[in-house]
DNA sequence: AATGGTAGCAACCGCCTCATC
DNA sequence: TGATGAGGCGGTTGCTACCAT
């Protein structure tokens, strides 16, 4: 014999934004019982509700340890680089977030990090380069056919000087990343596009191919290898920043470059540990670690990561008329087909 | 000032896992 | 050992506030 439903679709209990007077009857019956029984607690609480929905206003919005307001940029990393090892696992997530919920970090996730990572060209799920090369063969084609009409107008002169040198300077930026993809040609495209690439750190290229991480930070040693289980592997290296473009992230933990496997390989060992976290434990906040010791190192170098590179071009263009924005509108919705 | 569109977020829904019977 | 429920989790919905027109 199982236990009696819970909180079977019972047309009575409310359903709902709660009121302030519901919240002070659960936060006083909690306080006064705690809630051994989620099932049993509305009822204590004189409330018409599901124990399941108590739970989650709880949970989610009246416990007192929750920390409310803006996330912060650290705060943001550590979501962004956790996400690309345990993808879409928000409980596990806020369990390295004092103070966040799960729901919170979702939300935040799917209405500002999304975006944001879109925006830099990085699909959010993979932490890839998002491989829609017809995307970016039109933007190309489409930035040419802009660049020839502005040639073509000479009233328009004035406007072009004023708008040269920053325009030149993204053109450029978009050309380097169509040069690397073409002179990259994978031998096989998969489905994620660049694993096949012999360039390893596209991002870097395209932002003029001086690389802000250290030949160190890049192959990892024996040194920043010690935290790993054995799961490393020198050819895995070459394409490290592929597999975690949060290595471009430049202040944020990156586990491959610091611990030197793969996401794979990581969520592997995550997957046969006991303690599976042993090593995102050290990327919470409000802990130091070896690994935030070398967090820190890249810290050191205000403006020179990749991560703030782009973020700073992208906030530009925000604030000046959003030319990326419009750029990829305008070019996400065609298709033209690509031959290598 | 009114209206329509959008973003952010709280809450619900439904599935999954594990404990209990 | 299989059936069942509780709790937990991720996905989705819908309300509300804000902004643009």
């Amino acid at each position: 014999m199982g236990r009696s439903p819970c909180c079977a679709e019972d047309a009575n209990l409310k359903k709902g934004p709660w009121t302030p007077e519901e919240d002070q009857k659960l936060v006083d019956c909690i306080n006064k019982h705690g809630h051994g029984s989620w099932r049993a607690l509305p009822k204590l609480a004189g409330l018409n509700r599901c124990g399941k929905s108590c739970r989650l206003r709880w949970t989610n919005y009246l416990r007192p340890d929750i920390e409310r307001g803006k996330f912060t940029e650290e705060e943001e990393r550590v979501i962004i680089n956790l996400h690309a090892v345990l993808g879409n696992k928000w409980s596990r997530i806020a369990a390295h977030l004092p103070g966040r919920t799960d729901n919170e970090i979702k939300n935040y996730w799917n209405t500002q990090i999304r975006k944001k990572l879109l925006n830099m060209g990085i699909d959010p799920q993979t932490h890839k380069p998002r491989t829609d090369l017809n995307h970016l063969l039109n933007l190309s084609q489409l930035l040419c056919a802009s660049q020839l009409g502005n040639l073509m107008n000479p009233w328009d002169t004035a406007f072009k000087l004023q708008v040269d040198a920053a325009q030149l300077a993204k053109t450029q930026l978009l050309q380097n990343l169509l040069k690397i993809i073409n002179t990259n040609k994978p031998e096989t495209v998969d489905t994620a596009g660049f694993l096949g690439s012999q360039n390893p750190y596209p991002i870097e290229g395209l932002l003029g191919g001086t690389s802000t991480l250290s030949d160190k930070e890049l192959a990892p040693t024996p040194e920043n290898v010690t935290n790993n289980a054995g799961a490393t592997s020198q050819t895995s290296t070459d394409f490290q920043a592929l597999e975690d473009p949060c290595a471009y992230f430049g202040n944020g933990f990156n586990y491959e470059n610091n611990l030197g496997m793969n996401n794979q390989s990581l969520s592997n060992s995550f997957e046969q540990t006991e303690n599976p976290l042993p090593e995102l434990v050290s990327a919470s906040l409000g802990q130091t670690s070896s690994i935030n010791q070398t967090d820190d190192k890249t810290e050191t170098a205000p403006d020179s990561t990749i991560y703030e590179a782009w973020d700073k071009l992208i906030m530009e263009d925000e604030a000046d008329g959003s030319y990326w924005k419009e750029i990829l509108d305008l070019t996400s919705s065609s298709s033209s087909p690509i031959s290598w």
